[in-house]
DNA sequence: CACAGAACTGGCCGATCGGTCAGGTTCTGA
DNA sequence: TCAGAACCTGACCGATCGGCCAGTTCTGTG
Protein backbone atom coordinates (compact mmCIF):
# COMPACT_ATOMS: atom_id res chain seq x y z
CA UNK A 1 0.00 0.00 0.00
CA UNK A 2 1.78 2.94 1.08
CA UNK A 3 4.70 3.37 -1.40
CA UNK A 4 6.20 6.60 -0.14
CA UNK A 5 7.23 8.78 2.62
CA UNK A 6 6.27 11.45 0.76
CA UNK A 7 3.11 9.63 -0.07
CA UNK A 8 1.94 9.14 3.52
CA UNK A 9 3.10 12.66 4.59
CA UNK A 10 0.55 14.15 1.65
CA UNK A 11 -2.05 11.52 3.16
CA UNK A 12 -1.70 13.13 6.63
CA UNK A 13 -1.27 16.73 5.63
CA UNK A 14 -4.44 16.39 3.49
CA UNK A 15 -6.70 15.00 6.18
CA UNK A 16 -5.75 17.60 8.97
CA UNK A 17 -6.29 20.43 6.18
CA UNK A 18 -9.27 18.85 4.90
CA UNK A 19 -10.59 18.39 8.51
CA UNK A 20 -9.60 22.10 9.75
CA UNK A 21 -10.57 23.91 6.80
CA UNK A 22 -12.60 21.61 4.63
CA UNK A 23 -12.08 20.05 1.22
CA UNK A 24 -13.17 23.36 -1.00
CA UNK A 25 -10.99 25.10 1.55
CA UNK A 26 -8.09 23.54 1.00
CA UNK A 27 -5.84 23.96 -2.30
CA UNK A 28 -3.40 21.64 -3.58
CA UNK A 29 -0.94 24.30 -2.73
CA UNK A 30 -1.83 24.71 1.05
CA UNK A 31 -1.20 20.44 1.02
CA UNK A 32 2.05 21.06 -0.49
CA UNK A 33 3.36 23.64 1.55
CA UNK A 34 2.53 21.95 4.53
CA UNK A 35 4.49 18.55 2.95
CA UNK A 36 7.41 20.54 1.72
CA UNK A 37 6.85 19.51 -1.42
CA UNK A 38 5.45 21.54 -5.17
CA UNK A 39 1.90 21.10 -5.58
CA UNK A 40 3.11 18.95 -8.97
CA UNK A 41 4.65 15.80 -6.62
CA UNK A 42 0.95 15.90 -5.52
CA UNK A 43 -0.19 15.06 -8.93
CA UNK A 44 2.20 12.96 -9.61
CA UNK A 45 1.37 10.82 -6.63
CA UNK A 46 -2.71 11.26 -6.87
CA UNK A 47 -4.69 11.19 -10.06
CA UNK A 48 -6.07 14.60 -8.36
CA UNK A 49 -7.03 16.38 -5.33
CA UNK A 50 -10.22 13.86 -5.57
CA UNK A 51 -8.08 10.87 -5.44
CA UNK A 52 -6.23 12.55 -2.55
CA UNK A 53 -10.02 12.15 -0.30
CA UNK A 54 -11.33 9.05 -1.92
CA UNK A 55 -8.21 7.43 -0.77
CA UNK A 56 -7.95 9.31 2.30
CA UNK A 57 -11.29 7.86 3.23
CA UNK A 58 -11.69 4.32 1.36
CA UNK A 59 -10.69 3.07 5.29
CA UNK A 60 -13.61 4.39 6.89
CA UNK A 61 -16.02 3.70 4.51
CA UNK A 62 -14.58 -0.18 3.98
CA UNK A 63 -14.76 -0.23 7.73
CA UNK A 64 -18.90 1.58 7.53
CA UNK A 65 -19.67 -0.77 5.34
CA UNK A 66 -18.11 -3.83 7.63
CA UNK A 67 -19.93 -3.00 10.25
CA UNK A 68 -23.61 -2.66 8.30
CA UNK A 69 -22.96 -6.06 7.40
CA UNK A 70 -22.32 -6.80 11.00
CA UNK A 71 -25.45 -4.98 11.51
CA UNK A 72 -27.61 -7.18 9.43
CA UNK A 73 -26.79 -10.16 10.72
CA UNK A 74 -27.62 -9.30 14.33
CA UNK A 75 -30.26 -11.51 15.61
CA UNK A 76 -32.58 -9.02 16.26
CA UNK A 77 -33.84 -4.60 16.29
CA UNK A 78 -32.49 -4.13 19.57
CA UNK A 79 -29.48 -6.34 19.28
CA UNK A 80 -28.95 -4.25 15.62
CA UNK A 81 -28.57 -0.96 17.03
CA UNK A 82 -26.74 -1.28 19.85
CA UNK A 83 -23.89 -2.79 17.30
CA UNK A 84 -25.12 0.22 15.21
CA UNK A 85 -24.18 2.62 17.95
CA UNK A 86 -21.62 1.12 19.68
CA UNK A 87 -19.36 0.15 16.16
CA UNK A 88 -20.09 3.39 15.08
CA UNK A 89 -18.52 5.50 17.92
CA UNK A 90 -15.94 3.37 17.74
CA UNK A 91 -14.95 3.76 14.16
CA UNK A 92 -15.86 7.46 14.23
CA UNK A 93 -13.43 7.47 17.02
CA UNK A 94 -10.56 5.33 14.94
CA UNK A 95 -11.13 7.62 12.43
CA UNK A 96 -11.75 10.89 13.46
CA UNK A 97 -10.60 13.48 11.21
CA UNK A 98 -12.18 11.35 7.58
CA UNK A 99 -15.82 11.39 9.54
CA UNK A 100 -14.98 14.89 10.47
CA UNK A 101 -14.23 15.45 6.89
CA UNK A 102 -17.31 13.09 5.50
CA UNK A 103 -20.21 14.35 7.84
CA UNK A 104 -18.77 17.92 8.60
CA UNK A 105 -19.72 19.00 4.98
CA UNK A 106 -22.88 17.13 3.94
CA UNK A 107 -24.48 17.30 1.72
CA UNK A 108 -22.20 19.58 -0.22
CA UNK A 109 -19.27 16.94 -0.41
CA UNK A 110 -21.41 13.97 -0.72
CA UNK A 111 -21.53 15.05 -4.13
CA UNK A 112 -17.96 14.47 -5.06
CA UNK A 113 -16.79 11.30 -6.90
CA UNK A 114 -14.93 10.02 -3.75
CA UNK A 115 -17.71 9.63 -1.58
CA UNK A 116 -20.46 8.23 -3.78
CA UNK A 117 -21.02 5.01 -1.47
CA UNK A 118 -21.09 7.45 1.39
CA UNK A 119 -25.07 8.08 0.74
CA UNK A 120 -25.93 4.65 0.85
CA UNK A 121 -24.31 3.76 3.83
CA UNK A 122 -25.58 6.59 5.87
CA UNK A 123 -29.08 5.45 4.81
CA UNK A 124 -28.75 2.40 6.00
CA UNK A 125 -27.16 3.09 9.49
CA UNK A 126 -30.08 5.71 10.09
CA UNK A 127 -32.61 2.69 8.92
CA UNK A 128 -30.94 0.66 11.83
CA UNK A 129 -30.76 3.51 14.19
CA UNK A 130 -34.54 4.68 13.54
CA UNK A 131 -35.32 1.01 13.57
CA UNK A 132 -38.38 -0.71 12.51
CA UNK A 133 -41.58 1.28 13.82
CA UNK A 134 -40.92 3.92 11.71
CA UNK A 135 -42.18 6.49 13.38
CA UNK A 136 -41.37 10.03 13.00
CA UNK A 137 -39.66 10.46 16.37
CA UNK A 138 -37.73 6.86 15.80
CA UNK A 139 -36.38 8.49 12.81
CA UNK A 140 -35.48 12.15 14.29
CA UNK A 141 -33.77 10.79 16.98
CA UNK A 142 -31.39 8.39 15.08
CA UNK A 143 -30.70 11.26 12.81
CA UNK A 144 -29.89 13.66 15.77
CA UNK A 145 -27.43 10.71 17.04
CA UNK A 146 -25.98 10.37 13.34
CA UNK A 147 -25.08 14.28 13.49
CA UNK A 148 -24.18 14.59 17.09
CA UNK A 149 -21.94 12.12 17.21
CA UNK A 150 -19.24 12.65 14.30
CA UNK A 151 -19.15 16.43 15.50
CA UNK A 152 -18.60 15.43 19.41
CA UNK A 153 -15.89 13.36 18.55
CA UNK A 154 -13.99 15.98 16.24
CA UNK A 155 -14.37 18.78 19.41
CA UNK A 156 -14.21 17.05 22.08
CA UNK A 157 -9.88 16.00 22.08
CA UNK A 158 -9.88 16.72 26.37
CA UNK A 159 -11.09 13.50 27.41
CA UNK A 160 -9.24 9.82 27.16
CA UNK A 161 -10.98 7.79 24.49
CA UNK A 162 -12.19 5.30 27.02
CA UNK A 163 -14.17 7.83 28.51
CA UNK A 164 -15.47 9.33 25.98
CA UNK A 165 -16.26 6.47 24.34
CA UNK A 166 -18.46 5.55 26.79
CA UNK A 167 -19.88 9.01 27.35
CA UNK A 168 -21.14 8.66 23.72
CA UNK A 169 -22.52 5.32 23.70
CA UNK A 170 -24.94 6.41 27.07
CA UNK A 171 -25.76 10.06 25.75
CA UNK A 172 -26.62 8.17 22.32
CA UNK A 173 -28.34 5.57 23.75
CA UNK A 174 -30.84 8.08 25.91
CA UNK A 175 -31.30 9.95 22.68
CA UNK A 176 -32.34 7.05 21.42
CA UNK A 177 -34.50 5.10 24.46
CA UNK A 178 -37.65 6.72 22.75
CA UNK A 179 -38.42 3.55 20.97
CA UNK B 1 -34.64 47.55 4.87
CA UNK B 2 -35.64 45.65 2.14
CA UNK B 3 -34.95 48.11 -0.14
CA UNK B 4 -35.37 46.62 -3.64
CA UNK B 5 -37.24 43.09 -4.23
CA UNK B 6 -33.81 42.39 -6.81
CA UNK B 7 -32.14 42.53 -3.23
CA UNK B 8 -34.39 40.20 -1.60
CA UNK B 9 -34.29 38.09 -4.34
CA UNK B 10 -30.36 37.74 -3.88
CA UNK B 11 -30.99 37.21 -0.35
CA UNK B 12 -32.94 34.23 -0.97
CA UNK B 13 -31.55 32.55 -3.55
CA UNK B 14 -27.89 33.21 -1.63
CA UNK B 15 -29.54 31.81 1.93
CA UNK B 16 -30.93 28.66 -0.46
CA UNK B 17 -27.56 27.78 -2.35
CA UNK B 18 -25.03 29.09 0.84
CA UNK B 19 -27.24 26.01 2.98
CA UNK B 20 -27.07 23.50 0.12
CA UNK B 21 -23.87 24.40 -1.35
CA UNK B 22 -21.43 25.55 1.87
CA UNK B 23 -20.26 29.08 1.75
CA UNK B 24 -17.33 28.43 -0.27
CA UNK B 25 -18.69 25.73 -2.78
CA UNK B 26 -21.24 29.24 -3.71
CA UNK B 27 -20.05 31.67 -6.10
CA UNK B 28 -21.21 35.05 -6.54
CA UNK B 29 -22.17 33.53 -10.52
CA UNK B 30 -24.56 31.23 -9.04
CA UNK B 31 -26.08 33.49 -7.01
CA UNK B 32 -26.67 35.80 -9.98
CA UNK B 33 -28.21 33.03 -12.46
CA UNK B 34 -30.55 32.10 -10.02
CA UNK B 35 -31.85 35.53 -9.58
CA UNK B 36 -31.67 36.28 -13.04
CA UNK B 37 -28.86 39.16 -12.94
CA UNK B 38 -25.49 39.98 -13.35
CA UNK B 39 -22.84 39.34 -10.87
CA UNK B 40 -21.79 42.93 -11.17
CA UNK B 41 -25.67 43.63 -9.91
CA UNK B 42 -25.44 41.23 -6.56
CA UNK B 43 -22.23 43.93 -6.29
CA UNK B 44 -24.07 46.95 -6.17
CA UNK B 45 -26.33 45.60 -4.04
CA UNK B 46 -24.05 44.46 -1.22
CA UNK B 47 -20.16 45.24 -0.61
CA UNK B 48 -19.23 41.93 -1.13
CA UNK B 49 -19.89 38.09 -1.05
CA UNK B 50 -18.96 38.57 2.82
CA UNK B 51 -21.68 41.36 3.15
CA UNK B 52 -24.44 39.03 1.92
CA UNK B 53 -23.68 36.13 4.83
CA UNK B 54 -23.45 38.51 7.13
CA UNK B 55 -27.38 40.65 6.41
CA UNK B 56 -28.26 37.19 5.82
CA UNK B 57 -27.06 35.83 9.45
CA UNK B 58 -27.75 39.53 10.73
CA UNK B 59 -31.09 38.13 12.24
CA UNK B 60 -30.72 34.96 13.50
CA UNK B 61 -27.05 36.28 15.41
CA UNK B 62 -29.14 39.09 17.05
CA UNK B 63 -31.84 35.77 18.11
CA UNK B 64 -29.27 34.00 19.55
CA UNK B 65 -28.31 37.14 21.15
CA UNK B 66 -32.10 37.76 22.84
CA UNK B 67 -31.55 34.10 23.70
CA UNK B 68 -28.60 34.07 25.60
CA UNK B 69 -29.68 37.48 27.67
CA UNK B 70 -32.92 35.52 28.17
CA UNK B 71 -31.14 32.50 29.47
CA UNK B 72 -28.90 34.60 31.68
CA UNK B 73 -32.11 35.78 33.79
CA UNK B 74 -33.82 32.64 34.31
CA UNK B 75 -33.81 31.88 37.98
CA UNK B 76 -31.84 29.14 38.26
CA UNK B 77 -29.83 26.46 36.42
CA UNK B 78 -32.59 23.86 35.17
CA UNK B 79 -34.75 26.74 34.13
CA UNK B 80 -32.01 27.90 32.37
CA UNK B 81 -31.61 24.41 30.56
CA UNK B 82 -34.86 24.61 29.62
CA UNK B 83 -34.85 27.76 28.11
CA UNK B 84 -31.82 27.23 26.31
CA UNK B 85 -33.28 24.05 24.64
CA UNK B 86 -36.63 25.36 23.93
CA UNK B 87 -35.26 28.66 22.48
CA UNK B 88 -32.56 27.57 20.52
CA UNK B 89 -34.95 24.82 18.88
CA UNK B 90 -37.40 27.47 18.01
CA UNK B 91 -34.57 29.69 16.73
CA UNK B 92 -32.85 26.92 14.97
CA UNK B 93 -36.59 26.61 12.74
CA UNK B 94 -37.00 29.79 12.05
CA UNK B 95 -33.91 30.39 10.74
CA UNK B 96 -33.11 26.73 9.32
CA UNK B 97 -31.15 27.69 6.29
CA UNK B 98 -29.15 30.40 7.95
CA UNK B 99 -28.54 27.88 10.99
CA UNK B 100 -27.47 24.97 8.69
CA UNK B 101 -25.01 27.51 6.85
CA UNK B 102 -23.68 28.50 10.41
CA UNK B 103 -23.26 25.57 12.34
CA UNK B 104 -23.09 23.27 9.35
CA UNK B 105 -19.80 24.43 8.11
CA UNK B 106 -17.46 24.34 11.44
CA UNK B 107 -15.19 25.55 12.16
CA UNK B 108 -14.19 26.82 8.90
CA UNK B 109 -16.86 29.40 8.83
CA UNK B 110 -15.88 30.53 12.18
CA UNK B 111 -13.20 32.68 10.63
CA UNK B 112 -15.35 34.55 8.06
CA UNK B 113 -15.62 37.90 9.41
CA UNK B 114 -19.56 38.00 9.19
CA UNK B 115 -19.59 35.46 11.44
CA UNK B 116 -17.21 36.59 13.93
CA UNK B 117 -19.57 36.65 17.32
CA UNK B 118 -21.03 33.54 16.63
CA UNK B 119 -18.29 31.57 18.49
CA UNK B 120 -18.65 33.26 21.71
CA UNK B 121 -22.53 33.20 21.37
CA UNK B 122 -22.06 29.27 20.81
CA UNK B 123 -20.08 28.88 23.85
CA UNK B 124 -22.24 30.60 25.98
CA UNK B 125 -24.91 28.27 24.96
CA UNK B 126 -22.47 24.89 25.67
CA UNK B 127 -21.98 26.79 29.05
CA UNK B 128 -25.46 26.64 29.78
CA UNK B 129 -26.93 23.16 28.32
CA UNK B 130 -23.75 22.41 30.20
CA UNK B 131 -24.78 23.35 33.42
CA UNK B 132 -22.89 24.05 36.21
CA UNK B 133 -21.30 20.51 37.56
CA UNK B 134 -18.54 20.72 34.39
CA UNK B 135 -17.89 16.97 34.42
CA UNK B 136 -16.82 15.82 30.90
CA UNK B 137 -20.22 13.77 30.46
CA UNK B 138 -22.15 17.20 30.89
CA UNK B 139 -19.74 19.45 28.83
CA UNK B 140 -20.45 15.99 25.75
CA UNK B 141 -24.06 15.69 26.12
CA UNK B 142 -24.41 19.91 25.48
CA UNK B 143 -21.66 19.42 22.08
CA UNK B 144 -23.74 16.41 21.17
CA UNK B 145 -27.31 18.20 21.45
CA UNK B 146 -25.97 21.65 19.96
CA UNK B 147 -24.85 19.57 16.66
CA UNK B 148 -27.37 17.49 16.61
CA UNK B 149 -30.76 19.82 16.69
CA UNK B 150 -29.36 21.55 13.61
CA UNK B 151 -28.83 18.90 11.26
CA UNK B 152 -31.87 17.75 12.37
CA UNK B 153 -33.95 20.70 11.80
CA UNK B 154 -32.29 21.19 8.25
CA UNK B 155 -32.62 17.62 7.33
CA UNK B 156 -36.35 17.18 8.21
CA UNK B 157 -38.85 18.55 6.05
CA UNK B 158 -40.96 15.71 6.14
CA UNK B 159 -42.77 16.79 9.36
CA UNK B 160 -45.28 19.65 10.15
CA UNK B 161 -43.11 22.01 12.77
CA UNK B 162 -45.36 21.56 15.59
CA UNK B 163 -44.45 17.34 15.40
CA UNK B 164 -40.75 18.66 14.65
CA UNK B 165 -40.41 21.08 17.53
CA UNK B 166 -41.77 18.54 20.03
CA UNK B 167 -39.91 15.34 19.04
CA UNK B 168 -36.80 17.40 18.75
CA UNK B 169 -37.47 19.25 22.64
CA UNK B 170 -37.71 15.78 23.75
CA UNK B 171 -34.76 14.06 22.54
CA UNK B 172 -32.42 16.93 23.56
CA UNK B 173 -33.78 16.71 27.30
CA UNK B 174 -33.24 13.11 27.06
CA UNK B 175 -29.54 13.25 26.45
CA UNK B 176 -29.08 15.85 28.58
CA UNK B 177 -30.71 14.02 31.34
CA UNK B 178 -27.64 12.80 32.76
CA UNK B 179 -27.15 15.59 35.19
C1' DC C 1 30.33 2.94 -13.96
C1' DA C 2 26.09 2.90 -16.76
C1' DC C 3 21.58 3.10 -16.94
C1' DA C 4 16.52 2.49 -16.11
C1' DG C 5 12.90 3.93 -13.59
C1' DA C 6 11.04 6.27 -9.66
C1' DA C 7 10.66 10.76 -7.56
C1' DC C 8 10.33 15.39 -8.04
C1' DT C 9 10.07 20.21 -9.93
C1' DG C 10 9.30 24.90 -12.40
C1' DG C 11 6.62 26.74 -15.53
C1' DC C 12 2.68 26.93 -17.84
C1' DC C 13 -2.46 26.25 -19.11
C1' DG C 14 -7.52 27.38 -19.21
C1' DA C 15 -11.10 28.18 -15.99
C1' DT C 16 -13.07 30.48 -12.37
C1' DC C 17 -12.87 33.12 -8.31
C1' DG C 18 -14.31 37.85 -5.92
C1' DG C 19 -14.29 42.38 -7.16
C1' DT C 20 -14.03 47.06 -10.02
C1' DC C 21 -15.45 50.38 -13.30
C1' DA C 22 -17.50 53.25 -16.90
C1' DG C 23 -21.51 53.76 -18.91
C1' DG C 24 -26.34 52.76 -20.17
C1' DT C 25 -31.30 52.45 -18.72
C1' DT C 26 -35.27 53.26 -15.83
C1' DC C 27 -37.63 55.36 -12.17
C1' DT C 28 -39.15 59.52 -9.62
C1' DG C 29 -40.20 63.90 -7.81
C1' DA C 30 -39.90 68.88 -8.38
C1' DT D 1 -39.89 68.34 -18.77
C1' DC D 2 -35.85 67.17 -17.01
C1' DA D 3 -32.16 66.44 -13.58
C1' DG D 4 -30.62 63.29 -10.50
C1' DA D 5 -31.04 59.07 -8.05
C1' DA D 6 -31.48 54.28 -8.34
C1' DC D 7 -30.68 50.30 -10.82
C1' DC D 8 -28.33 47.27 -13.85
C1' DT D 9 -24.80 45.51 -17.12
C1' DG D 10 -20.62 43.93 -20.12
C1' DA D 11 -16.00 44.10 -20.04
C1' DC D 12 -12.25 43.68 -17.52
C1' DC D 13 -8.77 42.94 -13.50
C1' DG D 14 -5.40 40.30 -10.57
C1' DA D 15 -5.35 36.20 -7.95
C1' DT D 16 -5.90 31.54 -7.42
C1' DC D 17 -7.82 27.28 -8.60
C1' DG D 18 -6.87 22.13 -10.32
C1' DG D 19 -4.22 20.06 -13.58
C1' DC D 20 -0.52 19.07 -17.24
C1' DC D 21 4.08 18.38 -19.16
C1' DA D 22 9.03 18.41 -20.30
C1' DG D 23 12.90 18.02 -18.02
C1' DT D 24 16.02 17.20 -13.93
C1' DT D 25 17.59 14.71 -9.85
C1' DC D 26 17.82 10.74 -7.00
C1' DT D 27 18.53 5.81 -6.33
C1' DG D 28 18.94 0.97 -6.71
C1' DT D 29 20.81 -2.68 -9.68
C1' DG D 30 23.45 -5.31 -13.14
Amino acid sequence: MARSRTRDEILAAASRQFAESGYKGTSLQDIAAEVGCSKATLLYHFDGKDAILRELCAPAIAELKDLLDEVGAAPGPAAARKIAVEGFVELAMRHRREIQVIYGDLPALLLQPALRPVHQLTEQLHATLAGTSGTAQSRLSAKFVLAGLPAVIFACTEFDDATLRAALIATAGRALESL
